[in-house]
DNA sequence: TAGTGGTCTAGACCACGTT
DNA sequence: ACGTGGTCTAGACCACTAG
């Protein structure tokens, strides 16, 4: 089995009752996200067993336990009873496409029916905004795509993404034509970057024209904008990613709790 | 202090190997959500301490632990350090409008800023869907409410709701104008019934003359169509919410992992 | 059969809020 | 001082997967 196991001893502060308290699962949390961002786990792969933790970094298996309990809700490591604890990657079919969120009553816009089309890759200067998200230096640049989505063979959204270029060197228009893959599955395999959570704002606006060319409605047709930003471990922001969705076939689905 | 505490004996069925192996504390978890689904334990008091609930179904602490985690991850419960578990209620500022995702850069859509105007309130017979989420007899019936909802004195969103009526009897216009309350604040008082998940569609759509006007846009302006169907305990469908939201000043905010 | 995560226990002690 | 939830431990056993 392929695994992830490099030996590395660590000390865990076993202090309490200082200033500011912090219980010793979130930082056995803590070591294990540093160890995900430092890429001694590497996405796919299994991570040490829980027994295994708990002997590096001298706690018990409970501790160890309830960290990654809380990575695993996280969606930052899937656990397979009777196989190990594994770090999650965008490869596997279930959680492609996991951040778009366009269903019909009957089926998610899942790889099958989904195909998109590059329209450019080119380099910016960024915006100001841009550039404090990504915590770029004065000299350096983004890189913007821009594709149009098919679903069911319909063209239903259009996106300029957004990323900063030192993180995604050599990301061109030819390697995107290349790789048929999910756009964070190719992050994940050629650049090394996990996109594991993000915020999106929503509205309604009207189509711009050349917009709605693309998707095959007149100029002003609502469409639903949806902003995203989208961060990688230690909420390190790496995607702005503005779209714009038809919604006449497929809706934007939501479950509050 | 006034809390739950009702002293009920249960049986926990704590055998295994068994063909559909539930574990104890899902067991648990269920007899909590019977108890707060009978109003055993009513909104915004204390529950039984950990203790107290081990001694009652005769399991460790750490497994009742384990079923209030869950509850409390689902919003369904809140514990307070020092003081107790209690029964999440609407009635507090915090969960006050938590499904309500109306925002701005600065500040969200909360009660200080929102105010509604309620416009009607009809019996009606149920659609086809309707009469099967809500599991209505034939000869039941539906209550409808409008309203529009102002935020920051704008008319934001427009709303039409539907209650199933058995569980909202003597639900009337002057009940909705008299008590200026949230919408789920009342119906937690007044009715009994805790809303406490819900499911959203959203689409970009026209806005239709009637609604425009009231809006102040003009006919055909992109309006975010939000379809809720909001859930009391035991996925009881107990509301079919159809929005408008004008997403000019106002955006709906979602976070996704 | 061995190794993994999943459940359950009993007990100790800490942090927090109230009395 | 007391009662609540929060953390941590050590150990036992169960459920699942793979060789």
């Amino acid at each position: 089995m392929v695994k992830n196991d490099k030996v590395v001893t660590r000390r865990v502060i076993k202090e309490k009752s200082s200033a500011s308290f912090s219980p010793l699962y979130k930082q056995i949390k803590d070591l294990l996200l540093q160890s995900l961002e430092s890429g001694e786990f590497k996405a796919g792969l299994m991570i040490p067993s829980e027994q295994e933790l708990a002997a590096r970094f001298q706690v018990s298996q409970g501790t160890v336990r309830k960290a990654i309990d809380e990575l695993s809700t996280e969606n930052v490591l899937i656990r397979r009873q009777g196989k190990g604890t594994f770090v999650a990657t965008h490869h596997e079919p279930q959680v492609r496409y996991r951040f778009l969120r366009l269903s019909t009553d009957t089926y998610h816009a899942d790889e099958k029916r989904a195909q998109s089309i590059v329209l450019s890759c080119t380099q910016q200067t960024p915006t100001e905004e841009q550039r404090q998200l990504f915590e770029l230096k004065p000299e350096q640049f983004v890189i913007c795509i821009k594709r149009v989505m098919h679903l069911s063979n319909q063209p239903t959204v259009y996106e300029e993404i957004y990323v900063p270029e030192p993180s995604f060197q050599h990301l061109t228009l030819e390697l995107l034509n290349t790789e048929k893959l999910p756009l964070y599955s190719l992050f994940e395999s050629y650049f090394g970057v996990q996109l594991i959570r993000c915020d999106e704002k929503l509205r309604a606006v009207k189509a711009p024209l050349d917009v709605a060319r693309m998707l095959n409605v007149e100029e002003g047709y609502p469409l639903l904008s949806v902003n995203r930003i989208a961060y990688t471990y230690g909420d390190k922001a790496m995607e702005i990613r503005n779209g714009l969705y038809l919604t006449e076939h497929y809706y934007y689905r939501n479950s509050l709790n």
